[in-house]
DNA sequence: CGACTAGTTGAGCCGATTCAACCCCAGTGG
DNA sequence: CCACTGGGGTTGAATCGGCTCAACTAGTCG
């Protein structure tokens, strides 16, 4: 497939939410890029189990990241937006420790695993990006981690929906109309690590006391400020973060 | 303080679980090494919500990082073993997201954060380690979550033993009498998301059950295939890792 | 000798789970 | 055209794993 727009004019650039780079650094990562290529919702992006020689930069769409047991018990590790960076935990080799899944239809940039080399030697700033990227994931999942450790079902449905609301809004994803919101249910429970049906219940009460609505697919906060006390949620300061 | 040991001559590299660096590389490392530190067991290496402007690797000793809600529920997100590295989740001022306690006396090797960038433009293979170390350490709390948002209480007992044996073992702390394990009850239950008293009753069962034994503060597996089955856990295979 | 920390154990309760229906809607194929 | 199917969502009932409360032991430290 043909790359269809140089990552000069790359569109995630626009949102403002990404720092800049230099053209030099651009031109790199545009020569590393071998292909785009689209998935489709629902369909596996990486493997739980096999190893992959690519890694990705999620251009459009959403993602989720997940591992699971034997018996098919599931627990999503956390959700992937525009921008962010795809396959940092795989060792090159290694079978991989997760499975990465399109949440809807995803355009997706292919980088080769072997060519990371060559950015760390030839763009250390860019390096120091990568580590930025893989330490801002750890944090997120640290976060889910100490959602579904201590907050109660409520709680953390409250901070899932924050979060994910203003990493959407940050990058330029929320309408009008809302956020267009691709969850099921069953996300949701597998994200918080509750069950479906207790998701269900605890979603619609979250909703009857007006605290948010999800209307047509759309997500609105209607009480952020009631939705933040109940998660305990403070909003870190907002800096541009890298982009490769 | 004075630094006891030359990196080159550093106790760890004897275990045979690291890579090996070259003479320039460790060079390097021993001039950005300002100082070693030693903490007390039960003190803490860096606060939650506070900056820092240091980088550590531990040297020996056990330690934990954590979050916490505002009405003191806790979550303990990993445990760090000699060899790991603390700090890459903090953005240089902006407050840390999580605090680091350490769980026994400990010794550090102290780097300051601003030198980071001459680490990655100068040596990038040792760039490259370091996004090793965090996608490691991420792929840590990746598996803890796994266990807290899907595993039975007796199920998360389980793998948590194992990993922390595994782990230990491979670093040589293994000993003919066992492990000597410094983790309290209370540091279980925080790191599995359990409640205390569950947590002990759990450890009981599986005690009598003959799965393990922890006599005078040293564990020992007594049936890790039992262990292993419970946990549903999966030896990755070893290799050696980076050590900064 | 308190005072404090870590561990142990029982009782009762509750949040979350499982099981089981049922609804709505969008495909899809006869 | 309609019957059938499957995915997503909703709801009630019963159950249970894990929680809280509470009391008690053993060891250690000043």
């Amino acid at each position: 497939m043909i790359v269809q727009t140089p990552c000069r004019l790359c569109p995630l650039r626009d949102s403002g939410a990404f720092s800049p780079n230099t053209d030099a650094e651009i031109e790199f990562i545009q020569a590393m890029l071998t292909r785009q290529v689209k998935v489709k919702a629902g369909s596996p992006i990486l493997h739980e189990g096999h190893d992959s020689k690519e890694l990705y930069t999620l251009l459009s769409g959403w993602v989720f990241r997940y591992g699971s047991l034997y018996d098919g018990r599931r627990q999503i590790f956390n959700f992937l937006l525009p921008g962010d960076f795809i396959g940092l935990q795989h060792q090159l080799g290694q079978a991989a420790p997760h499975g990465v899944d399109a949440l809807t239809d995803v355009t997706l940039c292919v980088f080769p695993r072997e060519r990371m080399w060559d950015l760390y030697r030839n763009h250390p700033a860019l390096g120091y990006d990568i580590t930025w990227l893989c330490a801002h994931e750890e944090w997120m999942v640290d976060e889910n981690l100490l959602s579904v450790g201590r907050r109660s079902a409520a709680e953390r449905i409250a901070m899932l929906l924050i979060h994910l609301y203003k990493r959407a809004e940050r990058i330029g994803l929320v309408g009008p109309e809302g956020l267009p919101f691709p969850l099921t249910q069953q996300h949701l429970a597998d994200a918080l690590g509750l069950s479906l049906v207790h998701t269900n219940k605890t979603l619609k009460r979250l909703q009857a006391a007006g605290l948010y609505s999800l209307i047509e697919g759309r997500l609105k906060l209607l009480n952020p400020a009631a939705l933040a006390r109940l998660a305990d949620y403070y909003a870190r300061p907002l800096r541009a973060r890298p982009l490769i």
